[in-house]
DNA sequence: CACTAGATAATCT
DNA sequence: GATTATCTAGTGC
């Protein structure tokens, strides 16, 4: 036989690709209840798939942490925009990282997407992350979006639609009594809401970091 | 393992 | 000019 096979073993692989994705109306609820109910959902982007293990909701204008807390600009738009949809965005001058826009139209809502484990398309993934080791393809939001290639041009995707590279397909819900949830990773703001789900006991989540403000650059 | 610093650019003030 | 929903490489234990 061949030797250790990923969860779930190739059948369930390809069937990732191939299957329908969630409903629009999965999405058009409350942040904080889409978010715990897409733990062990799998993203699909081309040949690759993932299992979500680890995620942040993001209420929108009502929310200090979130993008979209100071109204509309060039960069929230997808967020404002109907739910089902990737808003992408750029930081740190070189990583990018994906949400799902929830909650009804104009409430500018969405999910982080952490971190997960690869289902399909293993052999893509670790080409373009020759450095890291399996359980480390995705741990994290932006290894997750270099391990599955989403960049600038995913912004606005919509993720409910078969025909698109990127789509948001059913798998296995997470078992709910193996559900955490905590503080968010790396936010200043609104630290009292604890917005972080994730798959308690799987390899794939990251590590927790307590927000850091950054040092200047030394004055020489 | 814990901790630190540096990379690098869009966005907002 | 300051900040940032991050990651990696480096040091030291």
């Amino acid at each position: 036989m061949a030797p250790t096979q990923p969860p779930g073993g190739p059948e369930v692989s390809a069937q990732a690709l191939t299957r329908e994705p969630l409903p629009r109306e999965f999405f058009d609820r409350p942040v904080e209840e889409v978010a715990p109910d897409l733990l062990g959902h799998v993203l699909v982007h081309g040949d690759v798939a993932l299992r979500l293990t680890e995620v942040e909701a993001y209420a929108g204008m009502l929310d200090p942490a979130s993008h979209a807390y100071r109204g509309l600009t060039p960069r929230t738009a997808v967020m404002f925009g109907p739910p089902g949809h990737a808003y992408v965005y750029f930081t740190y001058g070189m990583h990018f990282c994906v949400n799902l826009v929830c909650g009804e139209d104009g409430t500018a809502s969405a999910v982080l997407l952490r971190a997960g484990g690869i289902v399909a398309g293993m052999g893509t993934a670790r080409e373009r992350r020759p450095n890291s080791t399996e359980r480390d393809l995705a741990r994290g939001p932006a290894r997750l979006c270099t391990a599955l290639g989403i960049g600038r041009d995913q912004n606005g995707s919509d993720v409910c639609s078969p025909d698109r590279p990127l789509k948001i397909t059913a798998g296995e819900p997470a078992d709910p009594s193996r559900i955490r949830s905590g503080p968010r990773t790396g936010v200043n703001g609104g630290k009292e809401t604890p917005w972080r789900f994730w798959i308690d006991g799987d390899p794939t989540v990251s590590p927790y970091r307590a927000h850091v403000p950054r040092k200047r650059k030394p004055t020489a």
